[in-house]
RNA sequence: GGAGAGAUGCCUGAGAGGCCGAAAGGAACAGUUUGCUAAACUGUCGUACGGGUAACUGUACCGCGGGUUCGAAUCCCGCUCUCUCCGCCA
């Protein structure tokens, strides 16, 4: 959500900088600055009744307690006359501002100065890679999916009986890996300053608008009907809404903090072979990093958070590679996000495994979670980035990894895995 | 699931129709003092939205939403949440 003020103070700059987003916020913004005109000149009328009201409130007292009960009468009417204009403004203000916040709603963030322009995700800038060539695999190759059933790793059908399509049944070895992913994944997190939490996996409906998820994406999200509970599709959810309604100071930022948990969603409308094997699923793991950060360095923060990821990569051995997003493939509430890809070499295709985004204000103003300064509250900056999702990993290091005998499990795990090989 | 109690500022906690944006203590911050640590003393110590170049000033907020009243943190109604006891239970 962006600030009303900076809508007034900073018009142009912002219509220019949603360009890139390819979003038209002119028209927007100025039926929301008129609005606002309108509201403060009826929060002025209303405030100065409410003004006479107690101070008329105050003079019938004083009669009162003089005995002067014909005065005080007559003082009466004329606050009732007052209360009903003032009622009556504070209704048309009520409805200036539920406009307001509906079009404010509306409006996607603002990105940052180094978002490239683009439409789709053609555009957007590959700003890293760590390999030369891609890996080319025998013709006899396997997709992951296929790997998976050969060495039962993982039980899709099983899945299906148990829940559904995109609720897979891990197991031996398949479910011994995921494991060793969480806990390597949890420990370099620990390692680089990050504390760990255990949040819940169901939130209420403020910690989803905290965030950006709701209104917009519920479709997206589980429901739970009977509690009003909606099943997180991150970790990033019910960690960045720890500091809903918070007020830090400034000396205790950055707060660092990382937490493994399943992630579901719906993923409506997905099909083909996006969502074969392990590419897609309702139910899937991940570990996510957080930070609450002055405004000052958070763009500082956003690449070494994304450094950070990249270094996880590789130590996996995985050939990936960085992307920079453009205006129109970053999502709603991001100011700039880098999509990190893995490659899985069998289905010739990349995998996003990570995306680290800076939200600047924008989830803070949602959370309402400030920052105390010498001039006054501001609101802090939220980041986040996956770190990393499980489902993917596991996909690239089946499909690289595989030799006829079997996969070779990489070395940074093999202390977490207790087997180097699976046949 | 049943019964009861409660929700006040960063925390503890008083406040029971006007003198209350709210006592007191603690924490925190600034200053004074003391040889350091510490202590003592003094001061500061909520947020939002308006008006004003500014000094300053208006309004709202005591869980949330209504109501009564000239006037509500205080009385009434509804909701939410928390706690305690009972039941069930990993």
């Amino acid at each position: 959500m962006l600030l009303l003020k900076k809508l007034r103070d900073h018009r142009d700059e912002i219509v220019a900088l949603h360009q890139i987003k390819n979003f038209d916020s002119s028209t927007i913004i100025d039926e929301i600055l008129t609005i606002d005109d309108e509201r403060r000149k009826s929060q002025k009328t209303s405030d100065d009744l409410k003004a006479n009201q107690n101070q008329l409130a105050k003079q019938i007292g004083d009669l009162m307690k003089q005995g002067k009960k014909a005065e005080a009468e007559l003082l009466k009417s004329e606050v009732a006359q007052l209360k009903e204009q003032s009622k009556n403004m504070d209704d048309e203000i009520a409805a200036l501002m539920a406009n307001i916040d509906r079009l404010v709603l509306t409006m996607p963030n603002i990105p940052g100065s180094s978002v490239p322009a683009g439409r789709t995700a053609q555009d957007n800038l590959t700003v890293y890679k760590n390999y030369t060539d891609l890996p080319v695999l025998p013709a006899h190759a396997m997709p992951h999916w296929d790997l998976a059933a050969k060495y039962r790793l993982i039980d899709w059908e099983l899945g299906v009986k148990i829940t559904g399509a995109g609720f897979p049944v891990y197991i031996g070895k398949g479910a011994r890996l995921q494991r060793a992913l969480i806990n390597y994944f949890l420990d370099k997190a620990l390692a680089a300053g990050y504390t760990e939490i255990q949040p819940p996996i169901v939130v209420n409906e403020q910690s989803g608008f905290g965030t950006g998820q709701l209104p917009d994406k519920e479709g997206q999200m589980y429901f739970v009907n009977e509690d009003g509970f909606y099943l997180i599709p991150t970790a990033e959810v019910p960690i960045t809404n720890i500091y809903r309604d918070h007020i830090f100071k400034a000396d205790e930022l950055p707060v660092k903090m990382m937490g493994y948990t399943p992630c579901f969603r719906r993923e409506a409308g997905s099909y083909g072979k996006d969502v074969r094997g392990l590419n897609r699923l309702h139910q899937f793991d991940k570990v996510e990093i957080v930070q609450f950060q002055t405004p000052e360095k958070s763009w500082e923060t956003l690449e070494e958070m994304r450094h950070y990821v990249a270094g996880l990569l590789h130590e996996l051995g995985l050939p990936f590679r960085t992307l920079l997003l453009c205006g129109g493939d970053m999502s709603f509430t991001s100011s700039m996000t880098y999509d990190m890809e893995v490659y899985a070499a069998a289905q010739q295709r990349w995998l996003e495994v990570s995306s680290v985004s800076n939200f600047q204000s924008f989830q803070a103003i949602r959370l309402n979670c400030r920052l105390k300064a010498e001039d006054g509250t501001n609101y802090v900056h939220t980041l986040n980035g996956s770190a990393l999702a499980l489902p993917r990993i596991v996909a690239s290091i089946l499909e690289n990894n595989q030799t006829p005998d079997g996969i070779k499990i990489p070395e940074v795990l093999v202390p977490y895995t207790g087997f180097d090989f699976i046949n």
